[in-house]
RNA sequence: CGGGGAGUGGCGCAGUCUGGUAGCGCACUCGGCUGGGGGCCGAGCGGUCGCAGGUUCAAAUCCUGUCUCCCCGACCA
């Protein structure tokens, strides 16, 4: 049933008032959504199509690498969350059934998968195993944002691989990238893929597929040859101008400045001639002394991996009992442990002098304090990356990622199997998830026009709309009507607008919707012999033949690159 | 979790400060006109003003509580 005038598209001349991201208005606009709840999203028919297109595709991809489809539930019972130490995750779902047991409903699937896997594997000849699922997902999201970019609730494609060792995970965790890679490019949406913290998955390594667009909330840094998350992205800093050495520190008065802006402002020094000190309690460490230079950020990621514990920001009172007053914290004389960001690599620095109103300047690492160098600082552009090149830095968002799991699941949930010799060996996991609907909103974002969605061919509901712009019962209708009937007969998906509404309307409709090619059917062209197609990304509008306008205009899909 | 904003007809909003008959545009229904980029005329339908309690002769408006949604930040497979 694609008759306009049957179908449920509910289109909006304006998009709601507090949509902020291109997809969400777009998507709620073209009638592809409608919202339930914060981060709940229904999704419509034409949403729905697109949607199923993109499913089909990774469907194909995952067979075409030999992983296999299941199906596991949602709501699962506790226990095995507990056994991984994820049931303490806030964005776990917990809930119970009517005889109180607990239960959480799955933010993804490694414990389900898990369980079965250990209970069903036992030798080395089951191995290596591919499986994945199309599933919900539901978290509890302490913010929801732009449609449906970040949602409680949400489909994912999840894979998981078992093998019998890292050699194993190495071959089925390429196979998963090249499957994502082909994915994305039929999907036409622009990405990189990028380094990537493991995050609450655990385990060993984990890369991402980031898709460019401005409602990302990631941010990717990207040189030639070189891409990664900002959270771990790594590279050279710029150099800062720093004033001459001097033979020992020397004590400044900086009577109330105590931001970097108000030092280096007052002595006119660039801010990176500054040293910021940054005081946490690490777990089970206590108070350490972070430096980052006064033009840079800590990054917090960095420091967590780079520490290999976790850690927060010191109280005003813990910083005042242990160095001195907070805006004049500096890393001479501090008798707690210092770890100095690579960054820092000069030798005339000014810092905090752990005194009200003072600073020193002159300071040079190693000489006036000890330190350990590590890089816990966040990459900016202009920076110089591993392979050479600089660092630009673009917002992204994120639509999947993998990560090499190892036997952070397999061990607490006891999967294991016998190798060759007998011996009981941990399965060697890895886990894939891809999130449809942040394809479909990347796709939007990245190529909608000022009138629209414009789709590419793989995910567009439809392939064509015919658009008559008569009334019904006007002999023009007819020539419509008879070319839908032989673009349905030629098997194309065609969405025919026979709505009894002005030509503005349908027009703009159509562009909104989006479909690559649009058949006008009009008094105007009628006159001529012809129909009008325009092509939705070109805006190049051949004429065709009334006669043969169905063939013609699947000619011209079929011509369309994307 | 911290900060800010908003809940009034399907959508977008005014009215709230200064309490007194709930309004506008769009959409929708009916009739007519119009028919190539959201057209025009006329007549209509539609709202317990998020919810609960309080103050008052009288509450969309004042007070208290509460729920929901949005934005910025934190967090985020």
């Amino acid at each position: 049933m694609s008759r306009q005038s049957q179908t449920f598209i509910p289109t909006l001349k304006d998009a709601p008032a507090d949509a902020e991201a291109i997809s969400h208005k777009l998507m709620v606009r073209a009638g592809l959504i409608r919202q339930l709840g914060a981060g709940l999203w229904t999704y419509l028919p034409a949403g729905w199509r697109v949607q199923r297109k993109v499913e089909a595709i990774i469907r194909e991809e995952m067979e075409a690498i030999g992983c296999q489809e299941m199906l596991m539930p949602l709501l699962q019972p506790a226990e095995n969350w507990e056994k991984t130490g994820r049931y303490a995750i806030p964005e776990l779902f917990k809930l119970e059934d009517r005889k109180g047991s607990p239960m959480v409903l799955a933010l993804t699937h490694e414990e389900a998968i898990t369980y079965h896997v250990a209970r069903e594997v036992r030798s080395y000849r089951d191995l290596p195993l591919m499986l994945f699922q199309i599933q919900t997902k539901e978290r509890d999201e302490g913010r929801p944002r732009a449609g449906v970019l970040r949602t409680r609730e949400f489909t994912m494609k999840d894979a998981y691989s078992f093998d019998r060792d890292e050699e194993g995970l190495a071959r089925s965790y390429e196979a998963q990238a090249g499957a994502y890679e082909r994915i994305l490019d039929r999907c036409e949406v622009r990405w990189y893929k990028v380094e990537s913290d493991v995050g609450m998955m655990g385990g060993s390594g984990a890369d991402e597929f980031m898709a460019p667009c401005p409602a990302g909330e990631d941010e990717v840094a990207l040189a030639p040859g070189y891409a990664a998350n900002v959270e771990v992205a790594s590279a050279t800093a710029q150099s800062a101008e720093l004033p001459p050495p001097l033979p020992a520190p020397e004590r400044i008065e900086t009577p109330g400045l105590t931001t970097v802006e108000q030092v280096s402002g007052s002595l006119g020094l660039a801010p990176g001639a500054l040293i910021k000190a940054l005081p946490v309690i690490v777990e089970g460490r206590g108070m350490v002394l972070v430096l980052v230079r006064g033009d840079h950020r800590l990054n917090e990621i960095k420091l967590r991996n780079a520490l290999g514990a976790g850690f927060r920001p010191a109280g005003v009172e813990e910083i005042g009992a242990e160095l001195g007053p907070v805006g004049y914290i500096g890393p001479v004389g501090a008798r707690i442990p210092v770890v100095k960001d690579a960054a820092i690599a000069g030798d005339s620095y000014v810092c905090g002098a752990n005194e009200s109103d003072a600073h020193l300047r002159g300071v040079q690492p190693g000489r006036d304090f000890e330190s350990e160098e590590l890089d816990v600082r966040v990459v900016e552009a202009g920076d110089t990356a591993p392979g050479g090149g600089t660092i630009a830095i673009e917002p992204a968002i994120e639509v999947g990622n993998i990560f090499k799991l190892g036997s952070r699941y397999s061990d607490p949930l006891g999967a294991s199997y016998l190798d060759e010799s007998g011996v009981e060996q941990a399965i060697v996991m890895g886990s894939y998830g891809i999130g449809p609907a942040r394809i479909v909103a990347a796709s939007i974002e990245q190529r909608a026009d000022e009138h629209g969605i414009v789709w590419p061919r793989a995910l567009a509901p439809w392939q064509v709309h015919l658009v008559s712009l008569s009334k019904p019962g006007e002999p023009e209708r007819e020539a419509a009507d008879k070319i839908y009937d032989a673009l349905r007969a030629a098997g194309a998906e065609v969405l025919y607008d026979d709505r009894d509404v002005g030509p503005g309307n349908k027009l703009n409709d159509s562009d909104l919707i989006g479909c690559p090619l649009r058949l006008v059917v009009g008094r105007r062209g009628l006159a001529k012999g012809v129909v009008e197609a325009t092509e939705r990304r070109s805006g190049s509008a051949p004429e065709l033949p009334v006669e043969d306008a169905a063939e013609r205009a699947i000619a011209l899909l079929d011509g369309l690159d994307v």
